[in-house]
This record gives structure tokens, sequence and C-alpha cells, in this order.
DNA sequence: ATTAAATATATGATAAATCATGTTTTCATG
DNA sequence: CATGAAAACATGATTTATCATATATTTAAT
């Protein structure tokens, strides 16, 4: 009589969460990041650290600022995930002449050779991520993720 | 001379993070819940409270596990966000009977009228995040998302 | 030049999330 | 039944993240 309570034990009506966009996102970025977490504390970093350094990844010193806006990670937490990226070796801070208020973060060489073991990995989950998806399908998908960046992107800026 | 220092800073390749979709998908998905994020501290919510109502919305009273894996928080931290929210009156925890190590987690009448009165507003802002994209693009986007979460979603667990 | 506002980062205080583990209850097996 | 493993949740200790604000520097206006 009541076997209504099933593994999901959902009323017949959709859930709300699973056509809401932004619980999709949540989910499935949350999912998905989750399961290479495992590789990057392997490696000895936390999630958010793994992240700065995918930002800085192949490219020339950044502002902490615009670390912030990449990572969607505010400035003060940055500040102090860098700290503890400094104090590993893997970036250093530098000063930017012309603006003296700008901290420049580069990544360190051996930072780099960290990074460029983990991207190939990092490539490999995704492949397999969207593999069952299709070429076309994971393009689409990334495009329009990057769209929707794009359009609600802010200016760099704390709080 | 140095006209390279432009906004953006980036060499001449793509940046790796901008082809990740990990990246991609953490960088949307944290920019468009952050900006309901203002609607709901408002109301007085944390994000992961809300999330975490939204599981609840319209459903049947659900297990402490069962929202953690819908809402990709961590069962202990599910845990302490149910007493700071069974404690403002939004929830209630139940005992299941037929196994007393679980427990339900009901939405109060008061937390449901809370919760009518913000789903609007967040179907509101969804609409608003996709109109620029069109009925189907956004049908896509829901769908393949959807697709990824059931992929590698995991049974219940901690850890 | 001086001063006020704005920008970029750092930091103390606090809140939130997580880890590791404990408790309780159920399940499976001899 | 008794016992050990497993499942579900709670909780102390710790780590992360965030808020609020301070410091330093630059920019703009007088």
């Amino acid at each position: 009589m009541h076997n209504k309570d099933m593994q999901t034990s959902r009323t017949d009506s959709a859930r709300f969460v699973d056509d809401y966009l932004p619980a999709l996102l949540a989910q499935a970025s949350r999912l998905i990041s989750g399961e290479f977490h495992l590789v990057v504390n392997a490696n000895g970093f936390t999630v958010s650290e793994w992240r700065v350094l995918a930002a800085l990844a192949g490219n020339e010193p950044m502002s902490i600022g615009r670390i912030a806006q990449i990572t969607t990670i505010k400035q003060s937490t940055v500040s102090r995930l860098l700290d503890r990226m400094e104090a590993a070796g893997h970036v250093e801070r530098l000063d930017k002449d012309g603006d003296r208020r700008i901290t420049l973060v580069a990544i360190t060489p051996a930072g780099s050779r960290t990074v460029s073991r983990l991207i190939p990995l990092a490539r490999e989950h995704e492949q397999r991520v969207l593999e069952p998806f299709g070429l076309q399908r994971a393009e689409e998908l990334k495009s329009t993720l990057r769209s929707i960046i794009e359009l609600h992107e802010t200016p760099v800026l704390d709080t």
C-alpha cells in the first residue's frame, strides 16, 4: 500500500530544482569538479588553489583582482590562497611597475611544472565527462556557458 | 610600445580555463547563483540554506542524506544547516518509522510560505538569464546539464 | 601642490564548510 | 540470538571562505 516511497520519494510533478538552471549548474559543477578534486588533492592542492593555478596557467602574470574575477573567488580569499601557494613555491608576487597598488602574480617554474602535469589529467577527465555527448553538443555546451559568463561577468571588484 | 597589456592581459593562445568545462561550469554557476544571492540574503538565508529549501520545495519529507545528494553539500554540513533552519522554523526533523537511523526533513508551513515567495523571484531571475538564448537553446542547456548530473551522481554517502 | 575619492590588496574577526570520528540503529551471518 | 559490518546522522576540531575594514597608492579636482 505504500509503494510510493521508492528510491526518489518524489511526487508526480517535477521537482523545482530539476528544472531550475542555477540548481542544475551548481549540481553539475560540484559533481564534476568534485571528481577531479581527488586528483587535485593527491597533488597537495585544494580545489581553490587548483583553480587559481589553472587561471595562471600559460599566462603572463596577472593581478590579484583579475584572478579573483576569473575564478569567481572573493579578493580577500584569493589573497589568502596566494599566501599558501607562495609559501609552497607555486606562485610569486611581483610588483607591477607603473602602479604600486597592484600586485602581479606569476606562476613559478615549479608551479608551472605541476600545472603541466595536472592539465593533461584535467583534459582527460574533461574528455570522459564530455564523451557521451559528442563533439558538437560538447561545443554547444561550452559555448553557451561562455556566453552566460560573458553576459554576467562584472568589472574587477570585491564584495 | 607596450599596448599588449590591455584589459585582459592574455597571450595569443586561448587560456586553458576558457576551454575547460569544469572551469566554465564553476564560473557560470558562481556568477549566476551570486546574483540571486542578493535576494536570498535579503530574505535571511545563506545560499546553502536556500539550496536546501529549494530541494525540499513541494516535496515530501526526505532524508538528510538525500538532501546532501541533491544539493551536493556534505552530509555533515547539511546537518548543521538544518540546525539553523530548524531553529528558524523553516524545516523540521521527523523520525522515519521503520528505520530509526533515518531522519526525515520536512518543510514547515512557514518555510513553505517563504519558498513560495522566493520561487517566483528565482524563476524571474532564471528567465532573465536564459532570455538571450531562446527557448530551444535554453532547454538544450538544461537537458545537457541534467544528463551530466545523472551520469555522475553517486549513491547517498558522505566523504 | 593639497585634498577627496577611487582603486588594489591585506588582515582581524567571524561564519561556514569540511574532516575525522562517535553514536545509534539496522542488516547479515554463523 | 550474538556479533561484526554497514548505514545514517551528529558533533568536536580544524580548515576555508567571507565580511568589514585598514593600509597604501593613484587619480582627479581645486
